[in-house]
DNA sequence: CGTACTTTTGAATCGCATCAAATCTGGTGG
DNA sequence: CCACCAGATTTGATGCGATTCAAAAGTACG
């Protein structure tokens, strides 16, 4: 729990950070948690908007009998936004790897986006993508076929029926809510019945 | 396609509306749609932001071959809100069921963003709660087994292990990704097994 | 009273998860 | 540079759970 002296170096790969005001970074600070470490528990007051920088941070409740439910999971961005504006926080948030994270106090963030109308539109838009990309993933979600989730993740994800990944094929099965055993098979008969150019990381739709 | 009138009528069952300042509201028009009607066409220039009052509208794009993939589909509420910013539509915009809309001219609606906090916080509360909502539907989507959805909803959407469906339960299967057979089959074997008491539309975990 | 829709149960089929095992790959340290 | 290791990639076989088709009973509504 520091503060964070090179923010340019961490800007890289994340985006949304370059937008972030100076009186913000200011307030910020860089603080690392250890896999299995609970950082807040359900009930506890939000004093921090938490952002991702690696690892994998999880929002989970329990049922009666102790099982944990998630209802989110995070590797990158922000997370438990809603968090900001309410009294507790809903969920524990725990590390499910070792991680690495930035804490804006809640405060500071709220003032940030009043007096900044720049970082404000900032953050307005990266809302609004976040929300159009969940709703397409959704969709997603619901289809059943496998093939028919990955021709979808290149039609909602892709240019023109193009896509690379950024990612390996196992995360990226995980990402689609199959096994990556049925995505590699899928992508190969997708290849082999001429629907599908596969090159590397990169996958064009054909025919 | 006209002003509207009865905002306090349109504002019932739709909280977000009530934030609305009155400059915004002078400006909204309220317009029907016909199943089957095409509002928007991909690569048109944004001028609305749209909100569905009743029906469904999806959000698609089209297959090199023509068949539809569906990237939104909304049947109250926002939709399309990331269009606001972009310099035209990455989708065609469609009534699936005769549908009742409102416009809200696109300039108007950052002009309220800007001008009126009260709104703006509202705004970015809803967006925040909205993503909050999508990752946890997403988290449940990755089940694989109808029973962990199902008790997966009841935690995330429920309280304290007790939720009310505001829908039928063939809408609810629907939102869930399975089949309504199988829904109302594992309701019936949690409900054997003592995992849940189902009464009407409340269902409350046990045990 | 009739109609449309939801709820419910049954049976057959299909696709995915899972377990297992072999190969490939990138990165590390000697 | 090479040996080595962890993780990713790939293929095979099996079982389970969901989808699907079918049909009956219940329910709301005009």
């Amino acid at each position: 729990m520091k503060p964070v002296l090179e923010w340019d170096a961490l800007a890289r790969g994340h985006a949304i950070l370059a937008a972030i005001p100076l009186s913000l970074r200011q307030a910020a600070l860089q603080c690392p948690a250890a896999r299995g470490a609970v950082l807040f528990r359900r009930g506890a007051r939000p004093k921090y908007v938490l952002y991702v920088l690696s690892g994998e941070i999880r929002l989970s409740r329990h049922t009666a009998e102790g099982q944990p439910v998630i209802l989110q999971r995070r590797s990158g961005g922000f997370i438990a936004e809603a968090s900001m504006e309410s009294k507790t926080y809903h969920c524990d948030i725990v590390a499910a790897e070792d991680s690495e994270l930035l804490l804006f106090p809640s405060a500071a963030f709220r003032h940030a986006l009043d007096d900044d109308s720049a970082f404000r539109a900032v953050w307005l838009s990266a809302l609004a993508r976040e929300i159009r990309r969940l709703r397409a993933q959704n969709e997603r979600l619901h289809l059943h076929k496998a093939s028919d989730r990955v021709l979808h993740y290149i039609e909602a994800e892709g240019q023109g029926g193009v896509v690379t990944l950024t990612q390996t094929r196992k995360a990226w099965a995980a990402e689609l809510g199959i096994s990556h055993e049925v995505l590699y098979r899928t992508l190969a008969r997708l290849e082999s019945s001429g629907a599908l150019a596969v090159a590397g990381k990169t996958l064009t739709r054909t025919g």
